[in-house]
Order: structure tokens, then sequence, then C-alpha cells
DNA sequence: CTGAAAGCGCTAACAA
DNA sequence: TTGTTAGCGCTTTCAG
């Protein structure tokens, strides 16, 4: 590929001028300016973009940290973020870290680097502490709530979600309900949801209380666990919509009637959701990402509530 | 943040040696290997990677040219390419063209302006003439089948596919089958799936084929539109889990039964269709995105097929 | 084994 | 309005 150097020879102008044209400047004679842009057209030139990127010190890159690259909540906080950057002319790079901490470093230093404007982070599994520095060398936002002052965050507040599914639960005359959640007791919705859970109706048991459930079979799995215990639940509150729909499966798989014997609530509204007519809670993650982009890009360290709602089927 | 030759003063080296223990060759004496490293960490010192890129003439970033970026069927592929890129230390970037040629092109330029050191068209809206030429300055690869020996494939051979789903039909009695799709004609899906019908059941009837299904709700709308008709079909292929799910629940609002009135096939194995006990064929679109990415970084035009296969639940 | 120096392709003072 | 030139931060000959 030429170069700009050619380029200006060819045109009989110096790079300066090549690089004025490249770059829209004004004080360009409008016949050296056509001159030169007939030679780019004619040499297909473009310019190098770690050469311009070096010079700028800006990439218009910006990268979003994630866990699983097959999870739904992680999917549609991507897919915000990505519908925000068509708009505004920006590459986004995805970084999956399957929760590896050195690996979630590794791409925090891609602010150093140069490499990105910035980095969104779905779901960290590193402390703050570790995070923070990294804000020196360009904005990190979060999809979760901090106080930190330097991280910008775009969250949905959880605790509050969770309350009030737990409430709604409580008034229809459930005592006994059962929660399923995705990874470890490190999670910070885990915790959220366990608070929650505690302030309504106290001691979670811990036979109701399923791990590592992710997917549809994840869900019938759980099911056919809670629904084999002496004392049943009478409520299930799912961490997603397929987990919800496999739990359901099962149900219906051993003539549990729902919502009349066992109740279900999902997250996230899902398609399965609404082929099963499942009520769900959506946090609206979608928009979640979206405002991640304005932060990033406006680099602003703004924190953001996007309001969840809850969407009533026939499930509970 | 620090530079090479900062921490080559510190280090009382020079650039070079410092550039040698970056990037750990030998012929370094331990003492002022260590000396520079001993450096480099309480600088905390990383080396900027559009300069690094700049000079080797490659980025280890791969695209992903994607039409909509909330489509079941681009985001396995997108896995695909993601799970792929994971082992081999590769990042990913996304290219959403909501099927727009300009934006396109820009994204195919990203390989002359050495941005991406290749790239991946999962589906295109431009012609293969117009793709060519940028096959000079990097690896592209498509998720469908063209004998261009400039293009490495990962593809499904569709034809195939439709045409046995379509004769295991006609096996079970059906003669008046409907589908769905999504965009226009100009879809090279759609028109392997109209030749693959009309070498079945011969012409398709126009008011048998709707269009513009993407989600639920569209298949949804399709079932009432196709059941409402006079003579109706006794079968339904959609073109995703999604909008079969949703002609099954438009059934089931009609009390009409599947299998036995109405018989519906959906594609891609999605969670809403195991949730409905929907039959489907499985494109397996996310071994299409494994097996691109490694076309790719192994500069390879091959040709691979993967297969598909046919997950029989009870919705025919 | 080590360092000096020549670039990679581009932008932006600065001077003209 | 234009050209000259000094870098941006790094890698890699080429001598020693």
């Amino acid at each position: 590929m030429a170069n700009i150097n050619e380029i200006a020879k060819m045109a009989g102008v110096s790079v300066a001028t090549v690089s004025r044209v490249l770059n829209n400047h004004k004080y360009v004679s409008e016949e050296k300016r056509s001159a030169v842009q007939k030679v780019i057209d004619q040499m297909d030139y473009t310019p190098n973009k770690s050469a311009v990127d070096l010079i700028r010190r800006e990439t218009r890159m910006i990268g979003i940290i994630i866990p699983y690259n097959n999870n739904q909540a992680f999917d549609q906080m991507l897919h915000g973020v990505l519908n925000a950057s068509i708009e505004r002319d920006y590459s986004v790079i995805v970084l999956p870290t399957k929760y590896n901490k050195a690996k979630e470093l590794t791409y925090l230093a891609m602010l150093k680097n140069k490499v990105l404007d910035g980095i969104i982070i779905t779901s960290r599994s590193n402390d703050w502490e570790s995070i923070i520095p990294y804000t020196n060398y360009g904005p990190v936002v979060c999809c979760e709530y901090t106080d930190h002052p330097e991280i910008g965050c775009s969250y949905i507040d959880r605790y509050a979600s969770y309350l009030e599914v737990f409430q709604y639960l409580k008034v229809k005359g459930h005592t006994r309900v059962a929660i399923t959640r995705g990874r470890g007791m490190e999670s910070i919705s885990t915790r959220q949801t366990l608070d929650a859970y505690n302030n309504t109706f106290g001691e979670l048991p811990t036979e109701l209380h399923i791990s590592d459930c992710y997917c549809v079979e994840d869900g019938y799995h759980a099911g056919q666990q809670l629904l084999s215990l002496a004392s049943r639940p009478t409520a299930i509150y799912a961490n997603g919509d397929e987990v919800a729909g496999g739990i359901y499966l099962y149900a219906q798989s051993m003539n549990i009637k729902v919502p009349q014997d066992l109740a279900i609530m999902g997250q996230e509204n899902q398609p399965i959701g609404v082929g099963l007519g499942l009520s769900s809670v959506d946090h609206q993650l979608i928009k979640v990402g979206e405002q991640a982009f304005e932060l990033i890009i406006n680099k602003l360290q703004h924190k953001i509530e996007i309001p969840y709602r809850i969407i009533h089927r026939s499930s509970i």
C-alpha cells in the first residue's frame, strides 16, 4: 500500500498538504486539493490507522468486558452498546473474561496501551482497588452501582427490583420461595438477592437456593431438585427466563400446575418467557448498555439508574 | 505514561535492550534483563500498541461484519468467533452494517487501514466484485459458500438442509406448506429456500410466503395471517425458532392443534424451541463462527462445510 | 551481548 | 496558502 509520501510526490505537493486534504483542513487551494484527491483516488489510498492513532493518541475504539459471550443478560448489554456505537462512529471490541481476574486486568491494560479509548465493564471479578488505577489512562464505566467517583455507572437498582418481587410474592401468600442463581456467592447480584430475600422472608433455607443455573437444562434440573423436596417451595424466582423456562418444563412434566401449585418468576424478558407465558422482570439491559456507551464517549462519571419493569404474564 | 526511552534511561541501557526484554529475545544478559524488568514493573510500563502495530504491520484484531446485532443467527456466529478468539489471543471487533452497502465497504477498508488483520463476513449486501479487491489487504472469510478462490468459506449447505426439511414434510403427507423469511428477496438463503421448495412442492403460492419475520411477535402475526387463509397451510417452516414460537402461540390461541392440525418447524435450536417442544434444524452456527475464525488467522481460503442437524421434537 | 541509528506512516508547529 | 521538519513510541538492522 502506498503511503502519504508517495501520494505527496505523485501529486507534486508536500506531505503536509496531503495530510490537510485528508483531514479536511481549510487553507488548501481548490487546485491542490483536487490534484491530491485525484491521486488518492487513483491509488486507492487509505491512511494507516496505527500511524494516525499513534500521533493522535486516540483510537475511537471502546472495549466491553463481558464474562461470558453467550449469556442472555450480557448479550443484551452488548447489543445496547453496539446500537449506540453505530450512531457515533465508534468501533467496539468484545473482551470475554470468563471471570478470570488476570484476563480482566489484561483488558484494562488496553487503556494504557492506547488500544482503547474507554472500557465498559458489564461484570467484574477484580475488586475496585485493582480497577481504579486504570481510570488514569481512560474512562471506565460499569454496569453496576458503585460510589467510587472515578467510575461512571449505568446500572439498575437490583436490590429494589428483587425486593419488589419478593414482596409481591409475599402478598400473594407465598412463604416458601426458592431462588436460583448463576455463579458463586461473590456475585454482587446474588448478594443483593439474598439481602432482599432476608428482608422479606427471613433466612433463606439452603435447600431452596440452587447455583450454577444458566440455561433451560439447568433450570429443568433445578426444578427437579426443588420439587422433589419433602417440603416444596410454592414459588421460585429464577435468575433468567431460560432457567425459569426449564423449571416450568419440569413442573409441566410432573403435572404440577403453574401458577396454582407453583409460581415462577423469570428475568430479562426473553423469548422463551413470552412463549411459555412466564412473568418476568425486565431490567432493560439494552438501555443499560446504550447509556454506558454514552457515558464512556463523553468521559462522564455520572451514576445513571435505569428503571426496571415487572412483566405480568401467567406464571404467578 | 512513560515510554521506552525513559525506561531505557532509568535502567541505564539502550532502547534496543528494553525492546529485547519486552519481546523476550535471547542474547540479553540476565543482569540487564532483570534491571530493565525492575524499572518496567516499578513504572508500571506498557508498550504503546499503536506504535507496535505500526512497525509490526499487524494488530491481532479481526473484525466480524454482522447485519444486525440482535438476531439469533448472527449472534450465534459471533459467539463462535468469540469462543475461538479467546484461545488464540486475538481481539474481535464487531461491525454492524444494517445491510448498508457503504458501511460494509467502510469496514472492509479497515483491512487497508491496517486496523484489522482479517474480516469475517456473516452476511453481506455488496456483491463479490466489490468485495474481492479487499482481499489484497488481508484475508476475508465468509459464512456463506462462494467459489471465488480469494474467499475462505465456513458455511452450511442451506439448500440441502431446506430440501431435506421439505422432503420430510412431503413424506409426512403435507402438500400445502408455508414459509416465513426475514429480509427481501435479495437474501441468498431466501433464494435457496425457494429453490428447495420448488423442487419439492413446485411453485410457492405468494400467500404462503410471509416476509420480515424476526421475533416472536412477527411469528404471531405471520401465524395469524396464514391461519386465516381460506385454504390453510398444514405445515409452516419458519426462518427461526422465535418466529416458529410466535406461530405456535397463535395456533394455540386459536385452538389449532400442533402437530395434528398444523406442523411447525423452526431453525437454530433456540431456547424457546425447547420450551415449546418445537422441531428445529440446527445449523450449528456457533461452529460456523469458530471455523471462520480458524480460517482467518491461518490465512486459509478453504471451503469448509459445517453439517446441520435436524432436531425432532413434537411440533411435526 | 549491546547500542546507535534508521525508519514505520502520519500530524502539527513553525517558518516562509 | 504551502513546505520543512521534528517528533509520536517502537523494532530491527548493523556495527562493535
